[in-house]
DNA sequence: GTTGTCTGCCC
DNA sequence: ATTCTGC
DNA sequence: GCAGAATGGGCAGACAAC
């Protein structure tokens, strides 16, 4: 067993809340204590601000215009230039992948005004992909590749450039408004079998013998090998779009056999490597090394190389650096570093690929492109972001010398809560999905809680499960069973609370560029907390460093049901905009400490067989606890990360030798956890996880805490091979319900027991 | 009407 | 969510 | 340090199958 017991202790050592009430940040410099326990009155009859919110909001106007960075001309080592000159030398202009490339020399084969072919795009992702992990600079050229890409299509079908960075970043709309593809690979190993008549024996074969990565490869592979006599017309970026589309807007009964044929359609279209390409897409994993922040920087660098044309205005220019009036290196790459961090601000502020792209068609620059991509309310933000820190040693070197916050870590839901009026109140997730239909409760009492003179404002904040009887925090699980859809506030059986942290915009004026200190002094002005209901998130401030006040601060936010603590800075580089760092807070949470977390000794029962860059190994693993009193290994979770590249060779070829045709008698595993190979129960891992939950499909502890259910872990990880241990010398079923109820968000409420 | 499977989305 | 890796 | 790609538990909701 490994020791786990300073976590135990500290999770018993629960900590009675007092009944502290809260003071305006202006005037404490230390408050740990706050919020749910706030006075019972209704707020409408306290609410009286002393300073009126109009008058605390910025008077000096908004800066629209980004202050240009002093930029030093970087011309051939890192700065964007290097992309753009170098390399050309023996190149051909006429390829996407030439830093020189003109789309004018492609007009005879993409004629200006034409439907432009699936094959260009397909093209330059096959060219991106045999590019990854090819050394040094490979990322540029991807970069270069999809920036002449946007080139082209930009002068020869502007429309298409929109559908192109949809199929590039596998969806069809916007995250906040729901349109799912509702494809899996489920669906999709259906329609290869119908349509290349394979069974899905043999597909999983194929993967399994690495004879193909993934199902993209399946695609492409049974593709070629059918002969075609009647071809369907070629595709093209905007029909490979509107299939999308199709296929995430058909609904009802028969919806899963219309959305089948639609994806046979298109593989029976497909040409080339497209196959490959549109599995993928549909999968949602291009896996070609290209995310949102590439295609963004790559957008950049295109309309800053090439000027779309104006209806009633300047002509296109193809390219920026010929002609009379071409512009010098010196002058261009400034240019490209300032549009690289607007369209990146303009994406995290408005995260609409629709709106930006149509701003830059109409000539927006660095200087311009934020007058229209701003901060709005009805339209969600890209929130901030937190980094694990693996200790508070390291949480001190990034934060010494400037002065900084910590607040709880409440385990729930984030929500970014919208005004847009004070009838209309809309909330969205942490990745930008509209909850407003999930949380009428706290669309009303938001309502309630908004000081007089607010109209408008975004607020980031966490909700929470709560008991409103014993004004408790509940367990994360606990909140997952809320229903989500047609939610009427008096059949809500899971009760939350809001903690709310943050706030980017009071009465139409944005607070992202303010520091911290500045934005969550004035969110406690604009909300009024009711007991239970809302609340601020506990924080206390630091100006110094100092381990022990830090460390005492998390055992009292676990005591308290949290998860840990965040930090963040209050003046110094505090601002609201994840498009500069979006990991700019840091989260401490005790499982990431050594000593403080659980760590479990389990056995490896089964594998599964990796894909993509694990496919060769097995990606993941069934993992199990002995139970000595029934005498069989037990299930507590798969575990897919912590490996080490060479882990993962290391435990692919050890287990190779050790595979079981069957499962051992003295196994029990779920049906629907079976592993594509089972293993010989023959060596220990000391794994980590966060918590430990009720598993419907696990069956460590089984029926203990729960009627026909078992113990699962949250978050698992290998963390190594422990060679001093024997299979039935693992962490033990008893242990297993130790730990579960040793939690501090289960002990001591009504759902330590038998409530799941 | 019930049960099972799949998907997307929370973490 | 966590984690590892290439650049 | 960023960006990308592997992978986890577990829930509701939508459909399909029975």
């Amino acid at each position: 067993m490994a020791p786990r017991k300073g976590s135990l202790e500290a999770a018993f050592a629960r900590k009675e809340k007092g009944d502290t009430l809260t003071t305006p940040p202006s005037k404490q410099s230390q408050v740990a204590t706050n919020g749910a326990d706030g006075t019972p009155e209704a707020p409408a009859k306290r609410r009286r601000l002393e300073k009126g919110v109009a008058q605390t909001t910025p008077t000096k106007p908004e800066k629209v215009l980004e202050k240009v960075p002093e930029v030093t001309l970087h011309s051939g080592e890192t700065g964007p230039w290097s992309l753009w000159h170098g390399g050309s030398a023996g190149k051909d202009a006429k390829e996407l992948q030439c830093p020189a490339f003109d789309p004018k020399l492609r007009e005879a084969e993409f004629p200006v005004g034409k439907p432009v072919s699936f094959s260009l795009l397909s093209g330059a992702l096959l060219e991106i992909e045999e590019l990854k992990g090819s050394g040094k600079g490979s990322r540029k050229t991807m970069t270069v590749i999809l920036s002449n890409l946007f080139r082209l299509l930009m002068h020869v079908q502007p429309q298409d450039i929109i559908a192109a960075v949809y199929i590039l970043i596998n969806k069809v709309a916007p995250d906040y408004e729901a349109a799912e593809l509702g494809v899996g690979d489920s669906i999709i190993i259906k329609a290869l079998c119908e349509n290349f008549g394979r069974s899905e024996a043999t597909i999983k074969h194929s993967l399994a013998s690495g004879e193909a990565k993934d199902l993209g490869e399946v695609a492409l592979q049974s593709r070629m090998s059918q002969k075609m006599l009647m071809m369907p017309p070629k595709l093209t970026i905007a029909k490979v779009f509107s299939e999308m589309k199709a296929i995430a807007h058909s609904a009802g009964k028969e919806s899963q056999k219309a959305k089948k044929e639609k994806i046979q359609k298109l593989l029976v279209a497909s040409r080339g490597e497209e196959a490959k390409f549109i599995v993928r897409m549909l999968q949602a994993k291009l896996r070609i090394g290209i995310q949102i922040p590439t295609l963004l920087q790559a957008l950049a660098y295109a309309f800053t190389l090439t000027k779309p044309g104006q209806p009633s205005g300047p002509a296109a220019v193809t390219d920026r650096r010929k002609g009379q009036a071409k512009l010098s290196a010196a002058e261009l790459e400034p240019q490209m570093i300032v549009m690289e961090a607007a369209v990146r601000q303009a994406f995290s502020e408005l995260p609409n690929f629709d709106k930006l792209i149509g701003a830059l068609m109409e000539g927006r620059d660095g200087s311009s492109l934020l007058e229209v991509c701003r901060i709005s309310v009805g339209v969600p933000v890209k929130p901030m972001l937190a980094k694990p820190s693996k200790g508070i040693a390291e949480v001190g070197e990034r934060l010494a010398g400037k002065r900084f916050t910590g607040e709880w870590k409440y385990d729930g839901e984030r929500a970014q809560i919208h005004v847009l009026s004070r009838d209309v109140i809309q909330i969205y997730s942490r990745n930008s999905e509209n909850m407003t239909e999930k949380y009428p409760d706290v669309i009303e009492v938001v309502k309630q809680s908004l000081a007089e003179d607010v109209h408008s404002c975004i607020i980031d904040s966490e909700l929470v499960a709560f008991d409103q009887v014993n004004k408790k925090i509940l367990p994360f699980q606990v909140l997952t069973t809320r229903g989500r859809k047609n939610i009427t506030v008096e059949d809500i059986k899971v009760n939350v609370c809001l903690f709310a942290f943050d706030c980017m915009l009071i009465n139409g004026q944005p607070l992202v560029k303010e520091p911290l200190e500045v934005r969550r002094d004035k969110l406690w002005k604009i909300l009024w907390p009711s007991e239970g209901k809302v609340t601020f998130a506990v924080y206390r401030n630091f100006s110094d460093i100092n381990e022990e006040e830090i460390q005492a601060f998390l055992d009292e936010s676990i005591a308290g049901s949290c998860e840990g603590l965040m930090l963040k800075t209050l003046t110094e580089n505090a601002t609201y905009e994840p498009s500069k760092r979006s990991l700019n807070w840091l989260k401490l949470k005790k499982d990431y400490l050594e000593g403080m977390a659980d760590s479990i000794d389990v056995v490896p029962i089964g594998a599964y067989y990796g894909k993509g860059k694990r496919s060769g190994a097995y990606g993941a693993y069934l993992l199990a606890i002995y139970d000595q009193e029934n005498e069989e290994f037990q299930t507590v979770c798969k575990a897919g990360t912590g490996f080490s590249d060479e882990d993962l060779v290391t435990h692919y070829g050890f287990f190779k030798t050790h595979q079981r045709p069957c499962a051992e008698t003295n196994y029990n595993v779920n049906d629907k956890l079976k592993p594509d190979v089972w293993l010989e129960p023959c060596q220990v891992w000391e794994i980590r996880a966060a918590d430990l939950s009720i598993s419907p499909v696990h069956t460590s502890a089984f029926g203990v805490k729960a009627d026909g259910k078992g113990i699962g872990l949250r978050f698992p990880r290998f963390l190594r091979i422990r060679d001093d241990k024997t299979p039935e010398e693992s962490t033990g079923a008893e242990q297993i319900v130790e730990m579960f109820e040793a939690q501090a968000s289960v002990s001591g409420t009504a759902a330590a027991d038998d409530d799941f």
